[in-house]
DNA sequence: TATTGTTATACTCTATAACTATA
DNA sequence: TATAGTTATAGAGTATAACAATA
């Protein structure tokens, strides 16, 4: 992998060494399988991106853009990171011939980020190979089981919200 | 954040826009309820890493080596990346003084690199924030819900071990 | 020859702080 | 003053390639 984004599972005490661990399968701890599971979609997010000449960061924008043009600061909200970040960051999808930056009419401090033709298909070709292996890492569960996994994340997801915005 | 652990979330076109699939919550996809779910996985545990003075590789390091001593070669394997990036890893780590490496006995060439008295409390107690954190994420499901889960995490992640040992 | 680990070099991603140009 | 974006600097993490020492 050039530049990896790096999957971090290691949690548990035992987990790479024990045996018995290992073999888990059959009765998973669940905060070790939530643990393993995040590591398996981000590293199968790493490869997808790897195999299409992206870092996870740059297919994460060009999926961010595919929604239509964004200001840096907006950008740089939604990754959580500072704006600083996201002048290199589009620097580089720039560069690549992925994105470019654009003026905006009403204002003359700001700009548009929005994705070349390239970056466009580049966007969607990543996009429908990660919901491709998502559907294939989904594919062993039966429907009912499928409609559980999916309400049980839903609540899970909304939860953590709820509780994210009573925390602010 | 220092060096933060990039969440890695958007891939659905339209999840950060739409208004209607912000709020899915109701009826969230299963495909994208993963990647969400993956995501809030990847940022509580880097919060937690940051909480505690640690990137998440480093917080990584520590909780394998919580095992015991590893070498170098072992821990690039086990991070899945080259043993050059070891190096600096463990530099950091010993100048940081939570690890240190030693000689072993049998094998002039390898090193061992094994916890300092500080890095393994730290060690612990990352862990147990860790943990602390996947129990909240996990509280909002019922017992038989949390059943449910577990097993479906457990499904998904051995058959894509499965599929993963077809593939070498 | 193969393996263990290091050094050298380069790139990506991030943070902080200081700065410019607008609003 | 506040906001949008940049530059400068520093550090972490990674890759590749070349190297040393030992097996």
């Amino acid at each position: 992998m050039t530049t990896t984004g790096q999957p971090i599972a290691a949690t548990a005490p035992g987990r790479e060494a024990a045996p018995e661990s290992r073999c888990a399968g059959a009765h998973l701890d669940i905060a070790v399988g939530l643990v393993q599971l995040t590591g398996l979609v981000q590293g199968m997010y790493a490869r997808v991106s790897e195999r299409h000449g992206l870092t996870p960061v740059q297919a994460k924008l060009l999926c961010v853009l595919l929604d239509g043009p964004r200001g840096m600061a907006e950008l740089a909200h939604c990754f959580g990171v500072e704006k600083a970040a996201l002048t290199g960051l589009t620097d580089r999808a720039e560069r690549r011939g992925l994105a470019r930056r654009s003026a905006v009419p009403g204002d003359r401090r700001a700009l548009q980020v929005t994705l070349t033709d390239t970056g466009h298909q580049a966007a969607l070709a990543f996009h429908a190979e990660v919901t491709a292996e998502l559907t294939r890492l989904l594919s062993p569960l039966s429907p009912g089981g499928r409609e559980h996994f999916r309400a049980a994340m839903a609540e899970i997801i909304t939860e953590h919200r709820a509780a994210s915005s009573r925390d602010e």
